[in-house]
DNA sequence: TTAATGGATTTTTTT
DNA sequence: AATCCATTAA
């Protein structure tokens, strides 16, 4: 509470904020928790406690760091502090994780494997190093899935493990394999100069637990901040511990009740246990809500409440906005009729509010098809955040392969991909020529001259290879003179790659040619802020969509997870199905689905007068046709907060009632009677995660195995090696459950996991 | 070497 | 339905 005497009511940076927040933007040092609820004004206290200790405390905002999840956070942050403070605050440090640690790579990298010049591999490079690198190994992508191979690199990178520290962990032949995958391709970063999104972590976590550095870094950052400090994992905990153990004035801010990127390897427990690292922590609870009315908020913690994993004795959200409207809710008989039911409403609120503006929300990027097509059937502009990204197009992604290789001439990813295109001839036969003849410890374009050298080519592909190196080579000296968006324009000219599209001559090569001026543009914008090439690389790759969203806008698509941290008037949430949301996958396991919960969660506490919720019971999935069950979350939602109840067909589905049983089973989706059975199944497994699980998850790992033997004497251990008449051959990970609901996940030989009950799955000891 | 064809496979969310 | 891949034809 603060006291009364010496409390300076009047002070602009106190204004308008209330009792807590007050005391959050006064805390001056120590450890600070701040549990900040949707809407709580979580950015307004963030930024006012910044300028609070550079005004009034005569910190240095060189000795600040705030760290952040978006660059759009950052930059909105940074902003905001330098209007409140009367001094130049350039020197704070605010920007994401990622690029702190690039910064700090960029200073230090002599000490990583990948030195200070390395380039950024964005998502699809690290896709074809792993390719090559699996078909090195001689392994096939049919059971070593590119994709789920670089989920569990990623996924040991994100708790700081390399794959020498990564082998007591795998405990079965797929995880062996793909850990020798893992080292081949982490040689290969290496030798491409290069570090994924999770190297700059990784690697700059390395570089902490040098005392040397750590100490410089930490006696530096007198003043941390972290900014949704629940999404943080491993990696960027650790990362924070190193820095905030010299000087203790760590101030984190989260909602838990908002972690949404589990599968990124963000763990929720860091902010559970924040007072546990740090026992003399002050925590501050920020309750009140500035942004919804009360159904909605009544909605939100209703639908919440139903969560285990969060802080304890956390009070709930209160507004002064008012009662405000019910949730509207719309069962529309088929997919393409919800969409269209949806752009009808918009046009209706459009009439009466021509500014309103607009969200429609989904839990996945494929949803926004349907929508869209209602959409321009009426003729109606929206922005679509998310799905291809401008920096990931095709043209886009060859420009800046070009670019990439002039920074850095040792990316053979980059120089893959630029070596044709446009068509230069050259196809695998003539690139693996190229390099092979690439000296050890030397770059592609050494390679190329070597093969050129030999006169081993003919004809064109002799010719445009001599021009293509020519333009390397001439890269070298114009740089300089050049300057940014000059270089681009050149390239874009002296490659032919602007020429081949002009003789084209199509629609598509025409809209090419206009994202390449885009291009240019963004380049020229950069060169002006006084930024050289490879800090425009940097800022490209980790350039994320969400960065662009004009608030203005007045109709956005897009996914809950981009939605996040953003607010509307008005909001559609559409898809509220069983198996679209919650997703299918994520309804596995009990963790899964309590952040399914936390993602509807976040959706609903996005919307600030009207909330609208829609379903299909008909809908096209992958080309068949699907009937769909409502999502478990609508009977969640309060009656009250409701304009009317639910109704699914004939069925009334509602908090607390559930349907009745003998109807759901017999309509089984597709109907046949393995569909039947599979719906039997998961129903019992509805069930069974019904019955709050009492925090096992801490336990796990020791406790588990211990009761599950004392019931059943076949019980396995994880680690045991079994067989299943349909997967075949795996490993036991993990139990859960006891009794019927005995429950074992196994990693199956041939790649994937499954959770297999002991009941019915037939596993025996192999 | 490249374009075209047919078949398999896919949809979770992203810095 | 739409994309991605591998094999085949030109």
């Amino acid at each position: 509470m603060p006291g009364h005497a010496s409390d300076p009511i009047d002070h602009p940076l106190l204004h308008n904020l209330n009792a807590p927040q007050r005391e959050a933007v006064r805390h001056a040092r120590g450890p600070l928790l701040i549990l900040a609820g949707a809407g709580s004004g979580k950015t307004t206290v963030i930024t006012r406690r910044i300028a609070w200790l550079i005004e009034e405390e005569g910190v240095h905002p060189g000795s600040i760091l705030a760290m952040t999840f978006t660059n759009k956070a950052a930059e909105e942050m940074r902003e905001r502090v330098e209007r409140l403070v009367s001094v130049p605050a350039g020197q704070m440090w605010v920007s994401t994780f990622h690029s702190f640690c690039t910064r700090i790579l960029r200073r230090e990298g002599e000490r990583t494997p990948v030195g200070r010049d390395f380039v950024i591999f964005d998502p699809s490079d690290q896709k074809s190093l792993i390719k090559q690198v699996l078909a090195e190994l001689k392994l096939p992508e049919k059971q070593y899935h590119p994709k789920k191979v670089l989920e569990l690199i990623s996924d040991f990178k994100n708790r700081c493990l390399l794959p020498e520290e990564a082998r007591e962990e795998a405990l079965d032949p797929w995880t062996r394999r793909v850990l020798e995958a893992y080292d081949l391709y982490q040689k290969g970063l290496k030798n491409h100069r290069a570090c994924d999104f999770d190297d700059l972590l990784l690697w700059t976590e390395r570089l902490f637990r040098d005392p040397v550095v750590q100490a410089a870094y930490g006696e530096r950052f007198k003043f941390i901040l972290v900014d949704e400090y629940q999404d943080t994992n491993r990696a960027q905990y650790l990362l924070v511990q190193h820095l905030a153990r010299h000087h203790h004035n760590i101030c984190v801010v989260g909602d838990e009740d908002q972690s949404i990127y589990g599968w990124r390897g963000a763990d929720i427990r860091n902010i559970l246990d924040f007072q546990q690292d740090f026992p003399e922590a002050v925590r501050i609870e920020l309750l009140q809500n500035y942004r919804s009315t009360e159904k909605i908020l009544d909605a939100a913690s209703q639908v919440i409440s139903n969560n285990s994993q969060r802080v304890e004795g956390k009070g709930a959200l209160k507004t002064d906005l008012g009662v405000g409207e019910a949730i509207h809710f719309k069962l529309a008989d088929e997919g393409r009729l919800e969409s269209e039911w949806v752009v009808q409403r918009i046009q209706e609120l459009r009439y009466l509010d021509p500014d309103a503006k607009v969200a429609v929300l989904y839990r996945a990027n494929w949803q926004s098809r349907q929508m869209e097509e209602a959409l321009r059937a009426q003729n109606m502009a929206y922005r679509l955040v998310g799905g291809v990204k401008f920096y990931e197009r095709q043209e886009v992604k060859d420009l800046i392969s070009y670019l990439r290789l002039i920074s850095n001439p040792f990316d053979l990813v980059s120089f893959r991909r630029c070596v044709n295109a446009p068509t230069r001839g050259v196809g695998p036969t003539t690139l693996g020529k190229i390099e092979a003849a690439i000296p050890e410890g030397g770059t592609p374009l050494e390679g190329l001259a070597a093969l050129l050298r030999s006169g081993e080519l003919k004809g064109r592909a002799q010719r445009e290879l001599g021009k293509f190196l020519e333009l390397f080579r001439r890269a070298e000296t114009e740089r300089e003179a050049l300057g940014l968006a000059g270089l681009v324009k050149w390239v874009l000219q002296e490659s032919g790659y602007l020429q081949s599209l002009e003789d084209e001559a199509t629609l598509e090569a025409e809209g090419r040619i206009r994202n390449l001026e885009e291009f240019l543009s963004a380049a020229a914008e950069t060169e002006s802020m006084g930024l050289r090439l490879s800090e425009f690389l940097d800022r490209i790759t980790l350039a994320a969509d969400t960065d662009q969203i004009e608030e203005a806008a007045h109709l956005s698509l897009m996914t809950i997870h981009c939605a996040k941290g953003l607010e509307f008037p008005y909001v559609f949430v559409i898809g509220l199905e069983e198996d679209v949301f919650p997703n299918r996958n994520a309804r596995e396991t009990p963790e899964g689905l309590e952040e399914e919960r936390r993602l509807f969660y976040v959706a609903i506490t996005r919307a600030q007068r009207r909330l609208t919720l829609s379903a299909a019971r008909r809908r096209r999935v992958m080309g068949t046709e699907m009937l769909s069950m409502p999502s478990r979350f609508l009977r969640e939602l309060p009656s009250e907060a409701l304009t009317a109840p639910i109704r699914w067909g004939t069925e009334i589905y509602q908090a607390g009632e559930g349907v009745r049983p003998g109807s759901s089973f017999s309509r089984g989706a597709g109907g046949g009677s393995v569909a039947t059975e599979l719906q039997r199944i998961r129903s019992f497994f509805d069930k069974v995660k019904e019955v709050p699980t009492p925090s096992s998850h801490e336990a796990d790992p020791t406790h588990e195995p211990e009761p599950a033997e004392k019931q059943d004497p076949n019980a396995f251990a994880p680690g045991t090696r079994v067989k299943s008449a349909r997967f075949g051959v795996g490993t036991i990970l993990a139990a859960s459950g006891r009794g019927d609901g005995l429950t074992y996940t196994v990693r199956f030989d041939h790649g994937g996991d499954k959770r297999i009950m002991a009941r019915f799955g037939g596993l025996e000891r192999g």
